[in-house]
DNA sequence: AAGCGCCTCAACCGCATGGGA
DNA sequence: TTCCCATGCGGTTGAGGCGCT
């Protein structure tokens, strides 16, 4: 049974694709408490499922994993995560790890079908639209990779972003919100540009106080934003 | 009621990364 | 040092739901 499923999963074949039925689920959760969450394609061909290993892995971190929040996202994790995208761009597993019970999957469906066209941020007076553009003089490198999480693409008039008018946020549920972080997202984003202007170590030793009460991790912490590798994560 | 278009989100894909042989 | 494999990450896709006409 196993050698066949291994074989088949070795070649690729008779592997099933698409939404994952209840039974699989408890499979899987079963054959993850008996063998961890580790080695999926292990996990993969032990269970019989006929699931890659990858597959097993997804649908685990996103769906079936311990403590996991399936609500919707709240009005304070909104403003986490707008927050943290204006500081990392689109490093979903980072900005996920700040808000336990989430995942990067959800946070990053949430930000393209709720946020990316309401990600103001108020400049020189103005209200502009960003986004991450990796060509900038600001782009900075985490993992290997670059982003700028500071570009300003209103003069952009291919973008897409340019076909959301401002005034429509008149009438979003979400500008109210905005409107009482926009003082702190300023702030905010001249601390950061400090930062990334003087350097990119972990050896800052900012103390700022945030007026969030929710995560104090990132927001009392600021020395380690840049670094910080741990998680919020309670799985046991 | 039916058709159409838009929105949401679960899942897939390809690439990057890290660790071990 | 190099190669291979497992895992992680971010972008993209497509099915289903929902609202509008």
């Amino acid at each position: 049974m196993a050698n066949e499923t291994t074989t088949a999963a070795m070649q690729g074949e008779n592997l099933r694709k698409g939404p994952w039925h209840e039974e699989e689920d408890e499979r899987l959760i079963s054959f993850v408490k008996l063998l961890g969450s580790r080695r999926w394609d292990y996990v993969a061909q032990t269970s019989g499922l006929k699931r890659s290993g990858k597959s097993c892995r997804l649908r685990w971190v996103n769906y079936l994993r311990p403590n996991l929040k399936h609500g919707s996202i709240s009005a304070e994790e909104e403003m986490i995560i707008l927050k943290l995208h204006q500081k990392w761009g689109n490093k979903w597993s980072m900005i996920a790890r700040m808000l336990p019970g989430r995942t990067d999957n959800e946070i990053k469906n949430y930000w393209r079908t709720h946020l990316r066209k309401k990600a103001v941020i108020q400049d020189q007076g103005n209200f502009r639209f960003i986004q991450e553009d990796d060509n900038s003089p600001n782009s900075k490198t985490y993992n290997g990779e670059s982003y700028n999480p500071f570009v300003d693409i209103s003069d952009t008039q291919n973008s897409c972003y340019a076909a959301a008018p401002v005034s429509d946020f008149g009438t979003s549920p979400y500008e109210t919100r905005l409107s009482d972080w926009i003082p702190e997202f300023q702030s905010d984003q001249s601390e950061i540009k400090s930062q990334l202007d003087s350097t990119t170590t972990t050896t800052t030793t900012t103390t700022t106080t945030h007026s969030c009460n929710f995560y104090p991790a990132l927001f009392y912490e600021e020395n380690d934003v840049w670094g910080y590798s741990g998680s919020l994560w309670n799985m046991d």
